[in-house]
DNA sequence: TACTGTTGACTAAACATTCAATATACTTAA
DNA sequence: TTAAGTATATTGAATGTTTAGTCAACAGTA
């Protein structure tokens, strides 16, 4: 049982090394708790130091929500299989391994996206990935169509409810047990048997 | 267009007031930028005065939710309705007015929601909530299964996707504009009447 | 009188941020 | 190859502000 998150593993200069502490820190202490001494000490180096590479703490905080986003967007599939194997691939990632890595990353990614209520920039990153994924997953779902392989009303309407059974999953994970998801991941697989898929 | 929340209308005790104003000042300023000063401040009054009837944040942020969490399970409507009907109600919901008390309503929840990641009292009245409102939407699909009038494999599963997706609303709600959310409205009601409804 | 509501001033701790000082690494000229 | 010089890394201490929480006092009311 690893407790190290993959996104992370060999950071490359100071930049990352900050960053990485910063979600480490966000991971154990949460947002609201998270301050430039907690990064610190998860860091290993002074405090002053994180002052040297960044303005102030917002600024970290917007490069932590980016760099995590970009991690998100590259973690979406390239379309290089078929789209039956692709959303076969698409609903595994949406339910997740249930590691624990997996599920402290959507924890702190769900506790920056309340934060987009009070602040412009998270609002802006958010749209901009969010406005992504689905589009990736909307381009899929039109190249089944266009195979014959599936069967929908509109692939971007399609793609909406996936995104958001997605979202629903991240922010449900926080309190739910296993046995919810599971549950919730089996009726997901029933609604696009029933009505992605062409008979 | 008024700006008032209907839960919090007439608050008929001290209690209560203070309750109003913490939800308040947690919708403008945010749950990392809430501070006691500012209750006091939405209170009207000075901010000794809520350590009279609070021992401390803590206790009071944790009564909010509580409360706030009743507003949330008083507001899922009860079965006297045919489960055709309640269906419709309940998808009503989920997908909201779209009106502005709601939605900020809804944002304070989620943000609460975040914190149980590392609150076991916010946790379990989550835990709680959610479970209460799974099991009344499957108590309906059941229903509705053995009146001939739904047909799923298992109502517990089909009302886990439901919470997932009333959850996932509530967090896109954050950042998504309302065209979005109209096309996951559309898709889920075509998943509703090819897997929920009898042919 | 006793109880409840209410206040403003107070305290101690935590916090973000600054700064002067030191160490380390990197560059270049003799 | 060395010495000097410059940029960068790193620190601990200091600062001013914000914060949660306390407290003694005052007002109204039953």
């Amino acid at each position: 049982m690893t407790n190290e998150i993959s996104f992370f593993q060999n950071p490359d200069g100071t930049r990352e090394e900050i960053l990485e502490a910063t979600f480490y820190a966000l991971r154990q202490h949460g947002y609201a708790d998270l301050t430039i001494s907690k990064i610190g000490d998860e860091f290993g180096k002074s405090q002053s130091l994180i002052y040297h590479h960044y303005d102030d703490k917002d600024e970290l905080l917007v490069d932590l929500l980016d760099y995590m986003l970009e991690q998100v967007e590259n973690q979406v599939p390239l379309p290089n299989q078929s789209p039956e194997e692709y959303i076969e691939i698409i609903v595994d990632e949406i339910f997740g391994t249930s590691s624990n890595s997996d599920v402290e990353f959507s924890q702190a990614v769900i506790e920056l996206r309340a934060q987009a209520a009070h602040d412009d920039d998270y609002n802006r990153l958010f749209r901009r990935s969010d406005d992504f994924i689905r589009k990736q997953i909307a381009r899929v779902i039109q190249s089944g169509v266009d195979a014959g392989a599936f069967d929908v009303e509109d692939p971007s309407q399609t793609a909406a409810l996936f995104h958001t059974v997605l979202v629903g999953i991240q922010a449900e994970r926080i309190t739910s047990d296993e046995e919810t998801i599971d549950d919730v991941r089996t009726e997901f697989r029933r609604y696009v048997e029933k009505c992605l898929l062409s008979e």
